[in-house]
DNA sequence: GTGAAAGCGCTAACAA
DNA sequence: TTGTTAGCGCTTTCAC
């Protein structure tokens, strides 16, 4: 049995108090130099390690921040984590990692074991299976801060990173535009989803302001998938004026055009630009290249993590604005849009 | 300010004592059905919530596992991490996150924060960067039940759970054989790692089972990267008598082989088989899509969350038999291997 | 079946 | 600059 050195056994050993011991560890302003170092030496010595669930209880703060996601398998969330674990590790905080598997029913369940862990706040993206927003108000209620990322609520007024999808979705049109393509179509996703129709409005915008004529018929609703890209080909290979690109809402359904563009014998990007969204890690693998639009998936876990510590210092000051940052999408053009560039 | 219902408050509340209250709230046997339900009941009306540092303070166990990954970032990390964590959650433990980045110091860190932490156990796949392993050796002392996962290290006794890297590199072989590849060579990886010279040996085991000899000439050694696997088909290709078959010691080192033959202009699965090794994501989309071996990520997490937890509770009666549990490599056969099916 | 009392290890207000 | 004291919220031994 390895027993454990707590400040008592430094303190009794150096004929001082617990207090004393507490203050020397904790760089304390009121402390001598002389105890300070004769502290840090035993501690060493006696190769003490601070427990920091007595120091937990003491103090009523963790240092731990929660994190809900659907899941780690998924490269885009990893990625957030990666940015968020990354800032906590260099500030002293710790990371409690929980996987609502898309089910709300889990999500709540979350929210409760980490309310139970006293986490000093909360970071989410939201299930997609949607009931009604109970847990959230409830964590509020209990003055934990939370921040959401990328799938986030509004009517919640709680604060959220997002990434800037109408521009995403200008910048995508906008170059296909640019590349000499004449009538670009958009594979949209579920209607009542945000984000996507914030992509589709993104791709109105960019005709409009290139002088394009918007057509209805080059809208194809799809679900986000690999086939959502094959169906979305075939029904516009068969208008009687088919487009000559397309702008897919996610990289998956762009993965699928390609996919049914390949099988069809139609020259990519000579005869039809495609054109994603999510940078997607096969993107680049895939022949040819996907060109997408990137969501700086590190960085919103970084800035997620500066929205919570922040949230946290100001607990008790509460200013209730809410806030949003909204991050750039980045253009990540690569063979199968860029048509003016000569390809092998 | 919302403040915090203790199991004090809901004793004063029923005229009884934090005793029983929590003798309730935990179900223990000596407690009368008729006091038991008072006391959820009003637990429930008071939104009491238990407070776990409390609780683990006096325990002396956080029923949190502490898992160190070198990144989010990397799909095979986080596929193990929602395994662990997806157990985690059924049995009521917690997981705290801590990334290497792949560096030895914040490993090393990683150990130092967990076992502050005082983190019922610890999951580890640990970082390329070697120096020393005190950290390990230390956490051992200190009696924290450590298991590996993937990358582990036989001197030290620690328990890990692996995947069968030998009888990998024997299926992947086996395979070519049997699809009519004559000449087969592998690309292995840097020597010093086990996992890669156990490939080998499976691919030459696999050799000598189909009666087929070994030829030196036809292994290349590469870094694990695209370019190795590029420059390998550079050098097989120059070889008097060209192998016509390549078992690559990972997936993307599988893909340079698939995009330089393709540069070459060399069809496969007809004229040259390919697999590769691990099973990334990409692998399904690429053309042709990639052969591989699954390495049973998700099972992984499982097995080493399984592992952790009996480790935690055999704590006291210390038997020091170390387990490895070594996990079936999964063939997945697709197109670039497969030279007996019809391709269009 | 319930209560009284002690204490897990730490920190902070107050006193000296 | 250091010591005294109290207590964070919970669990558990011992007594009744």
């Amino acid at each position: 049995m390895s027993l454990t050195i707590t400040i008592a056994d430094i303190a009794k050993k150096l004929n001082t108090t617990s207090a004393t011991v507490s203050r020397a560890l904790n760089n304390h302003p009121g402390i001598s130099i002389k105890t300070k170092k004769r502290v840090l030496k035993t501690a060493e010595k006696l190769q003490y390690r601070r427990n920091s669930i007595a120091s937990s209880l003491r103090k009523g703060q963790t240092g731990i921040i929660g994190v809900i996601i659907p899941s780690a398998k998924i490269n885009f969330f990893g990625s957030v984590v990666h940015g968020i674990e990354n800032m906590a590790n260099q500030q002293g905080y710790n990371v409690l990692i929980y996987q609502s598997n898309e089910s709300w029913e889990q999500e709540q369940k979350g929210i409760e074991t980490l309310l139970n862990a006293r986490v000093d706040g909360i970071i989410v993206s939201m299930a997609k299976e949607k009931n009604d927003y109970k847990h959230f108000v409830k964590a509020r209620q209990a003055n934990m801060p939370i921040v959401f990322f990328d799938r986030a609520n509004d009517d919640l007024s709680i604060d959220s990173v997002l990434i800037d999808d109408f521009k995403g979705g200008y910048i995508a049109t906008t170059h296909l535009i640019e590349q000499g393509y004449k009538r670009i179509a958009h594979i949209t996703g579920p209607k009542h989803l945000k984000i996507f129709k914030a992509r589709l409005d993104g791709y109105k915008k960019a005709l409009q302001s290139k002088g394009l004529k918007f057509n209805p018929t080059y809208i194809f609703e799809g679900d986000v998938s690999i086939d959502a890209g094959r169906n979305a080909i075939q029904y516009f290979l068969k208008l009687a004026n088919p487009p000559d690109a397309v702008f897919a809402v996610e990289d998956f359904t762009a993965l699928g055009v390609i996919k049914e563009l390949k099988l069809n014998k139609i020259a990519i990007p000579q005869e039809f630009g495609v054109i994603g969204f999510a940078n997607e890690n096969f993107g680049e693998h895939i022949s040819p290249s996907l060109s997408t639009i990137d969501q700086q998936t590190v960085n919103m876990g970084i800035e997620a993590f500066s929205l919570i510590v922040k949230l946290i210092e100001q607990k008790s000051n509460k200013n209730n604005i809410v806030q949003k940052k909204i991050l750039e999408p980045i253009p990540v053009f690569r063979t199968s849009s860029l048509k003016t560039v000569h390809h092998p």
